[in-house]
DNA sequence: CGACGGGACGC
DNA sequence: CGACGGGACGC
């Protein structure tokens, strides 16, 4: 039940024709217009060689499709000279339960004659598939300079705009993409954003220019860094492949990799309780045995509503002797109020336990695991 | 936006 | 803390 989410429909040539039809005059906001897909200057004439006008990219592809719907929309225009989908590489590793193969959703489309390229443009750019609108623009030439490029923008005032965002980055480079976020539910906005620059020089420019300083009329200073690369990816460890990554055959696991570890991590252990591994559980020396004294109580917080016990024991099993598991529920609503309990006998799996999931991403939710304190109702 | 349960020995 | 529509340069 946790990840569903990747569950859509294929798109049906059908679908897409009827979709191109009815949808082709899709707006697309002005802003992404001029994002900065046509060039400032005069190259335009570079055609045969130089900067190509038939080669397009194709962003935002709804997941599902493929190169070959891909090359079916986009011939509707005019003879395609080739397609390409980019896919995430085949690792046949085991931890990425990604299935080798994912489409990372966007693509190169080159057509034979320029006009086409530029009729596929005006027609297809702002295109509704499924989910996405997707974006359609020339494709800059492929370089190094271009990559890694995307700043991510936070402590900006929540009035703020798209427009003001850009105009605060303008005078760093050529704005590829800007965005904001917004909540969902309210509308308002999160405080933070994205710029995508051409170039990757123009983003340290941005860095270096606009970090830590105050834009007009706010009063807190903005922070602008390197958004994460898309590889350095948050939930590396989708949901429901623990079962499978933590193989039960497996007492014990090598340090398990967390995307942004540092940044989530919060240990409650100062290290002079990790020194020793031959510590046994006492029920009252330490402030982190179970009750009983037989077994390490651990705590588990940030779990979802829909938690059950399964989870645990699923999470906890194959570190180790797992004594119990408890999810703590709200008593009208019977959802988990986002913690648990999970007991282990031995104090070397349990640390191991620790160390290993606490900052482990289940699901969107980032745990976080630690020997339970001791809240000393009475003692 | 959020943080540590529930049970009940029979002295 | 905060991370996008998961994924903008050929995976």
């Amino acid at each position: 039940m946790m990840s569903l989410k990747k569950i859509t429909q294929p798109l049906e040539l059908s679908q897409m024709d009827h979709a191109l039809i009815h949808q082709h005059h899709a707006q697309v906001s002005a802003l992404h217009q001029n994002g900065g897909t046509t060039s400032p200057g005069s190259t335009e004439s570079l055609g045969d060689d130089g900067c190509s006008k038939t080669n397009l990219i194709v962003n935002y592809l709804p997941q599902t499709m493929t190169q070959e719907e891909i090359k079916a929309l986009f011939s509707s225009i005019g003879e395609v000279e080739s397609c390409k989908l980019i896919r995430d590489k085949p690792t046949g590793l085991t931890a990425s339960t990604t299935v080798s193969g994912q489409s990372l959703g966007y693509g190169f489309v080159n057509y034979k004659n320029p006009s086409d390229a530029e009729k596929a443009i005006n027609t297809l750019n702002g295109l509704r598939l499924q989910n996405k609108t997707i974006k359609v623009s020339l494709a800059r030439p492929s370089c190094e300079s271009i990559k890694g490029a995307n700043l991510y923008i936070s402590g900006l005032p929540k009035s703020l705009t798209q427009l003001d965002l850009e105009k605060l980055f303008s005078s760093c480079g050529q704005i590829i993409t800007s965005r904001i976020l917004y909540d969902q539910n309210t509308g308002l906005s999160k405080g933070v954003g994205f710029i995508r620059f051409d170039q990757r020089n123009e983003a340290e420019r941005a860095i270096q220019k606009l970090n830590g300083t105050i834009p007009e009329g706010a009063t807190e200073p903005i922070t602008v860094k390197f958004a994460n690369s898309p590889s350095s990816n948050k939930n590396a460890l989708p949901t429901l492949a623990l079962a499978s990554y933590l193989s039960p055959t497996r007492r014990f696991l090598g340090p398990i990799h967390h995307p942004s570890s540092g940044r989530f991590r919060y240990s409650p252990l100062e290290s002079s309780l990790l020194g020793s591994t031959t510590l046994l559980p006492s029920s009252t020396a330490t402030p982190n045995t179970a009750i009983s004294g037989a077994g390490w109580c651990i705590f588990v917080y940030n779990l979802a509503p829909e938690t059950e016990e399964n989870v645990l024991w699923q999470l906890f099993g194959p570190f180790g002797a797992v004594q119990s598991v408890k999810v703590i529920r709200d008593f009208q609503t019977q959802k988990c109020k986002g913690f648990g309990f999970v007991t282990m006998t031995n104090y070397d799996e349990a640390l191991m336990a620790i160390q290993s999931l606490n900052g482990f991403a289940l699901g969107n939710r980032v745990l976080q695991v630690s020997f339970k304190t001791n809240k000393m109702k009475m003692m």
